[in-house]
DNA sequence: CGGTGGGACGATAGCGTCCCACCGGTGCTCTATT
């Protein structure tokens, strides 16, 4: 084993640091010792390392399993930039004897990216077999137990593909997982607890301010996120939950302000999605209308507030998204706007994943073709092809069922609260309470007409906005 | 799943009832042919 200096030595020559920030030194020691390891440390706080480290100390292969083809390129092309060169990524975009080149040029690879799918595919797993794995990494670890059983089941095979790998040394990586969560993880890993050190440092963004604002109806929501947005200054996203209503409102909130706004939804072409990350990022666009699916990958430092409009379906979520917000330190604002009737699509959006008893009882009558379990029957062609029987399926739905519900009423109570909020998210994840300054609107309601934050006009000079038809047409002389 | 909106129909003038279609988020894959 080597002693720290000699950590601290290789961190320098790697990677060019001096220091180990909070965590990776607890993280990479645990794994040098040959301890499976699960790390919670919060976005931003340099995951890669993590393994990168470790990949340079140890002798064989490091492989990555990411949810994202986005994630995996991004980190290939970090590895590229620090002159890494024994990188490879498998990905679906191979074809034919593409294919089985890249699967020979496994063994010359440090570091294999892959999604879970491909790791199902047995041609891959031969491969992996033939060459020497130090270090099975597993980032954004809490998908196994949220994608996993809901719309990605290859993720529940990765317990089986660690035992034909020969169960190697495993770091699993996420950055927010409650007690449930981290039980779960380790379980469908197939780790016992007693097999893992857990790394885990806080959730809580002492420079986030949490807020709730209920408003009587729709029409009031609307002028409540307009008056949020022109005040707020800086770049902000704002999450919907249906496609249409982020795109519908980014044009209304571009039409009654001077705001560069944009829509992001999973349904808008690879182009289109890239090019408005891209230009939030480059500070060409202050707000974001998207669905959950913005926000993994999203590396900015000064997004300075995060609003709901629609009611995430669980807290875990939340957390994970409103921790966009304010990565630079700065004091930032997560607020949630809810008005009556807003839980249902919600509760809808959970419960068309997990067909009731009554609805599966009827599928497997033949009374219903395997479609009306919904949009999610490929999941449940998953579970047929691994030999479920439909009494576990209908056991394994019943609980998923639940606890989505369960979880959606933790949402609720998180709304309704007359007790400081960050108390009932820490209590959620298993911590303890801390008391700090500008905590919550329950502690300081006050905090939007005695600002938190100074107003946008102070901080920006206002940008006129600009009437294309009017300026033409006094360019060309028309009255 | 469960709510909503539209069209058809029926019975007898201004409308009720029923039924059906539609909707609502997250992502991987290498399937085939022109």
């Amino acid at each position: 084993m080597m002693d720290e200096t000699q950590l601290y030595n290789a961190l320098n020559k790697y990677f060019g640091f001096t220091k180990f920030r909070d965590g990776q030194l607890a993280t990479v020691k645990a794994l040098l010792t040959g301890h499976n390891t699960l790390a919670v440390l919060p976005t931003g706080g340099g995951k890669s390392l993590l393994y990168q480290l470790p990949a340079y100390l140890l002798p064989g292969a490091v492989l990555v399993v990411s949810p994202l083809i986005s994630l995996m390129q991004d980190q290939v092309d970090r590895l590229h930039r620090n002159g890494e060169k024994r990188v490879l990524m498998l990905s679906g975009r191979g074809q034919g004897p593409a294919w089985q080149l890249q699967l020979r040029r496994l063994a010359g690879a440090k570091f294999i990216f892959a999604s879970p799918e491909l790791l199902a595919n047995p041609a891959v797993i031969r491969a992996l077999q033939a060459i020497r794995l130090s270090l099975l990494t597993i980032d954004e670890a809490h998908c196994i137990s949220q994608w996993g059983p809901d719309f990605r089941p290859e993720y529940l095979l990765l317990k089986q593909l660690r035992q034909q790998l020969d169960t190697p040394l495993t770091l699993l990586l996420t950055a927010t997982a409650t007690p449930r969560v981290r039980q779960d993880i380790l379980a469908k890993v197939g780790l016992a607890a007693n097999e893992v050190t857990v790394v885990r440092r806080s959730v809580n963004r002492p420079n986030l301010f949490l807020a709730v604002q209920e408003l009587a109806n729709d029409g009031d929501k609307r002028a409540a996120l307009l008056k949020l947005v022109t005040r707020l200054p800086g770049a902000g996203i704002i999450y919907f939950a249906s496609r249409r209503l982020a795109t519908d409102m980014a044009e209304w909130l571009r039409e009654n302000s001077s705001l560069k706004v944009a829509a992001y939804h999973a349904g808008m072409s690879p182009a289109d999605r890239f090019r408005v990350q891209q230009q939030f990022m480059d500070e060409q666009l202050q707000l974001v209308c998207a669905t959950s699916a913005f926000g993994m990958g999203i590396d900015k430092a000064n997004i300075r507030f995060v609003v709901h409009y629609h009611l995430p379906t669980n807290l875990e979520g939340y957390v994970q998204e409103i921790g966009r917000a304010g990565r630079d330190g700065k004091q930032s604002v997560a607020v949630m706007l809810y008005c009556p009737g807003d839980e249902q699509l919600a509760r809808q959006l959970t419960q068309v994943d997990f067909p009731s008893a009554e609805r599966f009882n009827r599928v497997q009558a033949g009374k219903l073709p395997v479609q009306a379990l919904g949009e999610n029957y490929e999941l449940f062609d998953f579970y047929r092809q691994h030999h479920y029987q439909y009494a576990q399926l209908k056991n394994i739905f019943k609980q998923r069922r639940r606890q989505a519900d369960w979880q959606l009423r933790q949402v609720q109570a998180y709304l309704t609260l007359t007790t400081c909020r960050r108390r009932f998210i820490l209590d959620y994840f298993g911590e303890s309470a801390i008391e700090q300054t500008h905590c919550c609107d329950i502690d300081e309601p006050t905090w939007l007409t005695a600002p938190l934050l100074p107003l946008r006009q102070a901080v920006e000079a206002a940008p006129r906005p600009v009437h294309w038809d009017k300026q033409l047409r006094n360019l060309l002389n028309l009255a």
